[in-house]
Formats: structure tokens, sequence, C-alpha cells
DNA sequence: TGATTAAATCAACATATCTTGATATTGTTA
DNA sequence: TAACAATATCAAGATATGTTGATTTAATCA
């Protein structure tokens, strides 16, 4: 139940599923792209994207001081379905801006 | 991303989560088994009876005074998947306590 | 109509969650 | 080592959600 219920309130959130929306779109991001493509302070998405990586559904991979996350591969039947669900609604999606890859963090 | 959060949000809490597992199980119950079944309190039933009304995942229909609620059917793919997910949870059941059908409810 | 019963709603309080700005941690580089 | 950059965590306030007991609504029946 626990279990459950920890995917279930990480969905629960306009902010979490336009993060998983974002990663499932452009693929591997570090929080310095998302934080500016969402245009969302450090703090708020690092809280958001722990969430959501201890409920299973992204992971990351740490570069240096970087912290890509992505999507988590492969994913259960439930949270597969859960990004399919969140894939197919009508959502405004803020463009990528990838600043990560210039070594540029212009804050 | 509304109707998603409504249903997701839904899904978010033990109680609704054991209410549908145990009409899942025991189909169509009104009410009032629900209460004596689960233990629980009248208006805090009712309260997550409409909320799981209200997101798509039960059906109520009325006889006389009584409320049958049951798992609405069909569901869509998510919701059947969560249906699925919550059924294969290991949760201590409660036994269903039949009261409505002998007419009296002994509360 | 008045009494009774099932169910829904309301009000008040307690708990959880989200947001922000400040601070801490960790890795890199001069 | 010192300074800096990216990310994580903390503290405080605001909002949302769950619980209970009281009240209301609606259907039945004497």
């Amino acid at each position: 139940m626990e279990l459950f219920l920890k995917s279930v309130s990480s969905l629960n959130d306009a902010t979490r599923v336009l993060i998983l929306r974002f990663l499932d779109t452009y693929g591997e991001c570090c929080v310095c792209d998302l934080q500016h493509s969402l245009g969302m302070i450090q703090s708020r998405l690092s809280r958001h994207l722990k969430i959501l990586k201890e409920a299973g559904f992204i992971r990351v991979e740490r570069k240096g001081t970087w912290a890509y996350y992505a999507i988590k591969s492969p994913l259960d039947t439930f949270r597969r379905e859960a990004i399919e669900e969140i894939r197919a609604l009508d959502i405004m999606l803020p463009k990528l801006k990838k600043t990560s890859q210039t070594g540029v963090c212009p804050l």
C-alpha cells in the first residue's frame, strides 16, 4: 500500500506531471536545463525531482556537479501506463533550453 | 490535466484505495454495508465515495433510500490499470457484512 | 402529516503538501 | 586551500485534504 501511494502521490501534482511530460518528450535533462526551460526556481525543482525519483519514475546520473535526470527504464506496467496517460494530456509544453551543453549556466 | 489530477488525487488516500479494493472484491455494496464492513463512520465514507465517483472510478444506483456503489464499467485503460494495481496490493481486507439485504441497519 | 432511516453536506480542527528564500553540501578549478 | 558552481536540504508561511460530530436532505411508512 505504501509503495502504491508513493507512486500515486508523486503523480498528484501539476508541476511533477509537467516534469514527467518534459522528460518524456525531450529525454535526459540536467536540473539546470529544467530550471530554465520550465521557469522554476532551483529548490522547487529539486524537491519535485526527489519525489519523482523516490517514487520510481525517474533516475539520476551524476556527472561532476551536474545531475542528469531521465524517465527510468524499464518501468512497470502501472507507471508506464501513467506516463502514457500523461503523454496524451493536452499540455502547453515549454521548449527545451539546453544550457548544460555549453557548460554555461546563465543564472 | 485537471481530469488526470482528479483521477490521481482520488487514488491518493489509503481509505479510498481500500474502498476500491473492497468494491472490486465483493461487487456492488450500499453505503450501509461499507460502513459496517470497513468500520467507518458515515460522513467519512460518504465523502470518499463522492470523491471516487467524481473521479470516474465508481457509480451509484439509488433504490429508495439506499445508495448502491460499484466499480464503474467499462473503465478506460488507466483507471483499469489502477484497479489492477490495487488488486495486487497486499491489503488486510475486512469481510463483507451484508446488512442491507435484511433491510435492517443495526446502527 | 409526522416519524424513521439512509445518505449527503457542513463546520471546525488537525495534518500534510507546496512554495520561497536561506543555508548546506559536493565537485571543480584556480 | 580558497572560490565558485550545481544541486540538495531546511525553515516558515500558505493552501489543501482528511477526520469527526452535527445538521440537512430525501425516501419510506405508519
